[in-house]
DNA sequence: TAGCAAAAAGCAACATAGTTGCAAAAACGG
DNA sequence: CCGTTTTTGCAACTATGTTGCTTTTTGCTA
């Protein structure tokens, strides 16, 4: 398995147009873990695509690949209360070093998955006097969609 | 170095019913890291104790007693968006298995401590259909009262 | 489209973080 | 003070992340 196959070519024009506007150069690791990003609603950590694409790539490499993601703003980490960092897609908004979040991260409790809330904006809160903000993160917990309808079944 | 000296017996005193109230056995270790929370006003890492108290105890020791204080209602975990765990006291209302924290947690960029600001409060967030809250983790970034102070001098 | 410079990948070695099993030591109740 | 239970220390191991260097690939240009 040399090569990862994209589902479709609509896919892979999607992965390479990406690629191009932060100036990547194409290389087959970079265009596997962002279709990798693209075929998942969830976060991904190092770990889950070391699992998926850690045959076809080095381990030093799905770190590095990662690393250059994120300073291009292709994807953010999302903090967790445990010790993985996962990763998610960016919006249009990032770009080389400027990331914007504005949006609530959840966590599955059932399936422990984390998920990109883009249509819930973080709140603005009132800190003591003397702290200076500069960004909101706003991690919820508890039973996504998906576990919640199997739930009811 | 075997043991900490404690900086007044009102302080032994406090660590002492803190681990009686919730069954805990009188160790040097349980002492001492617990005083360390008590002397830090900010959030300690594995790291942190390690590197002050790590001549008098194993590593797994200060593993060990931190999950044990997290079990027991003593400490909670704090997110954060590197790879580090971060702990701190909790407020009376924790118990076994039973951690209610509904403060925000604040991170400067500066000193990179982590602070609770327990007055301030996690708001609530209205989340789509069919994600059910159990909790919400509210992480601040920005600068620190101690380190914009000393930015205005 | 062959060749070149720059970028990325692979590899090895290392560093840090966290876990587990077991034997020795300490805590605590009687 | 003694025996049981809990905790600690130690050693080994796994997982996670980093760095330097060499080889391979990419993208550009002639």
């Amino acid at each position: 398995m040399a090569s990862r196959k994209f589902a479709t070519p609509a896919q892979e024009e999607k992965v390479l147009h990406l690629l191009r506007a932060r100036q990547l150069s194409i290389t087959e690791g970079r265009k596997c873990i962002l279709q990798l990003f693209l075929d998942k609603e969830g976060a991904l950590s190092h770990g889950d695509i070391e699992k998926k694409a850690g045959d076809s790539f080095d381990r030093v490499t799905i770190y590095r690949t990662l690393q250059t993601f994120v300073d291009k703003g292709l994807i953010h980490t999302i903090p967790s209360a445990d010790n993985s960092i996962r990763y998610a897609l960016c919006k249009d908004e990032c770009a080389d070093g400027h990331h914007r979040h504005h949006h609530v991260h959840f966590l599955c409790g059932i399936c422990q998955q984390t998920f990109c809330l883009d249509e819930v904006a973080t709140p603005t809160v009132k800190l003591p006097r003397g702290y200076m903000v500069d960004e909101i993160e706003l991690l919820a917990k508890g039973i996504c969609r998906s576990c919640s309808a199997k739930a009811r079944s």
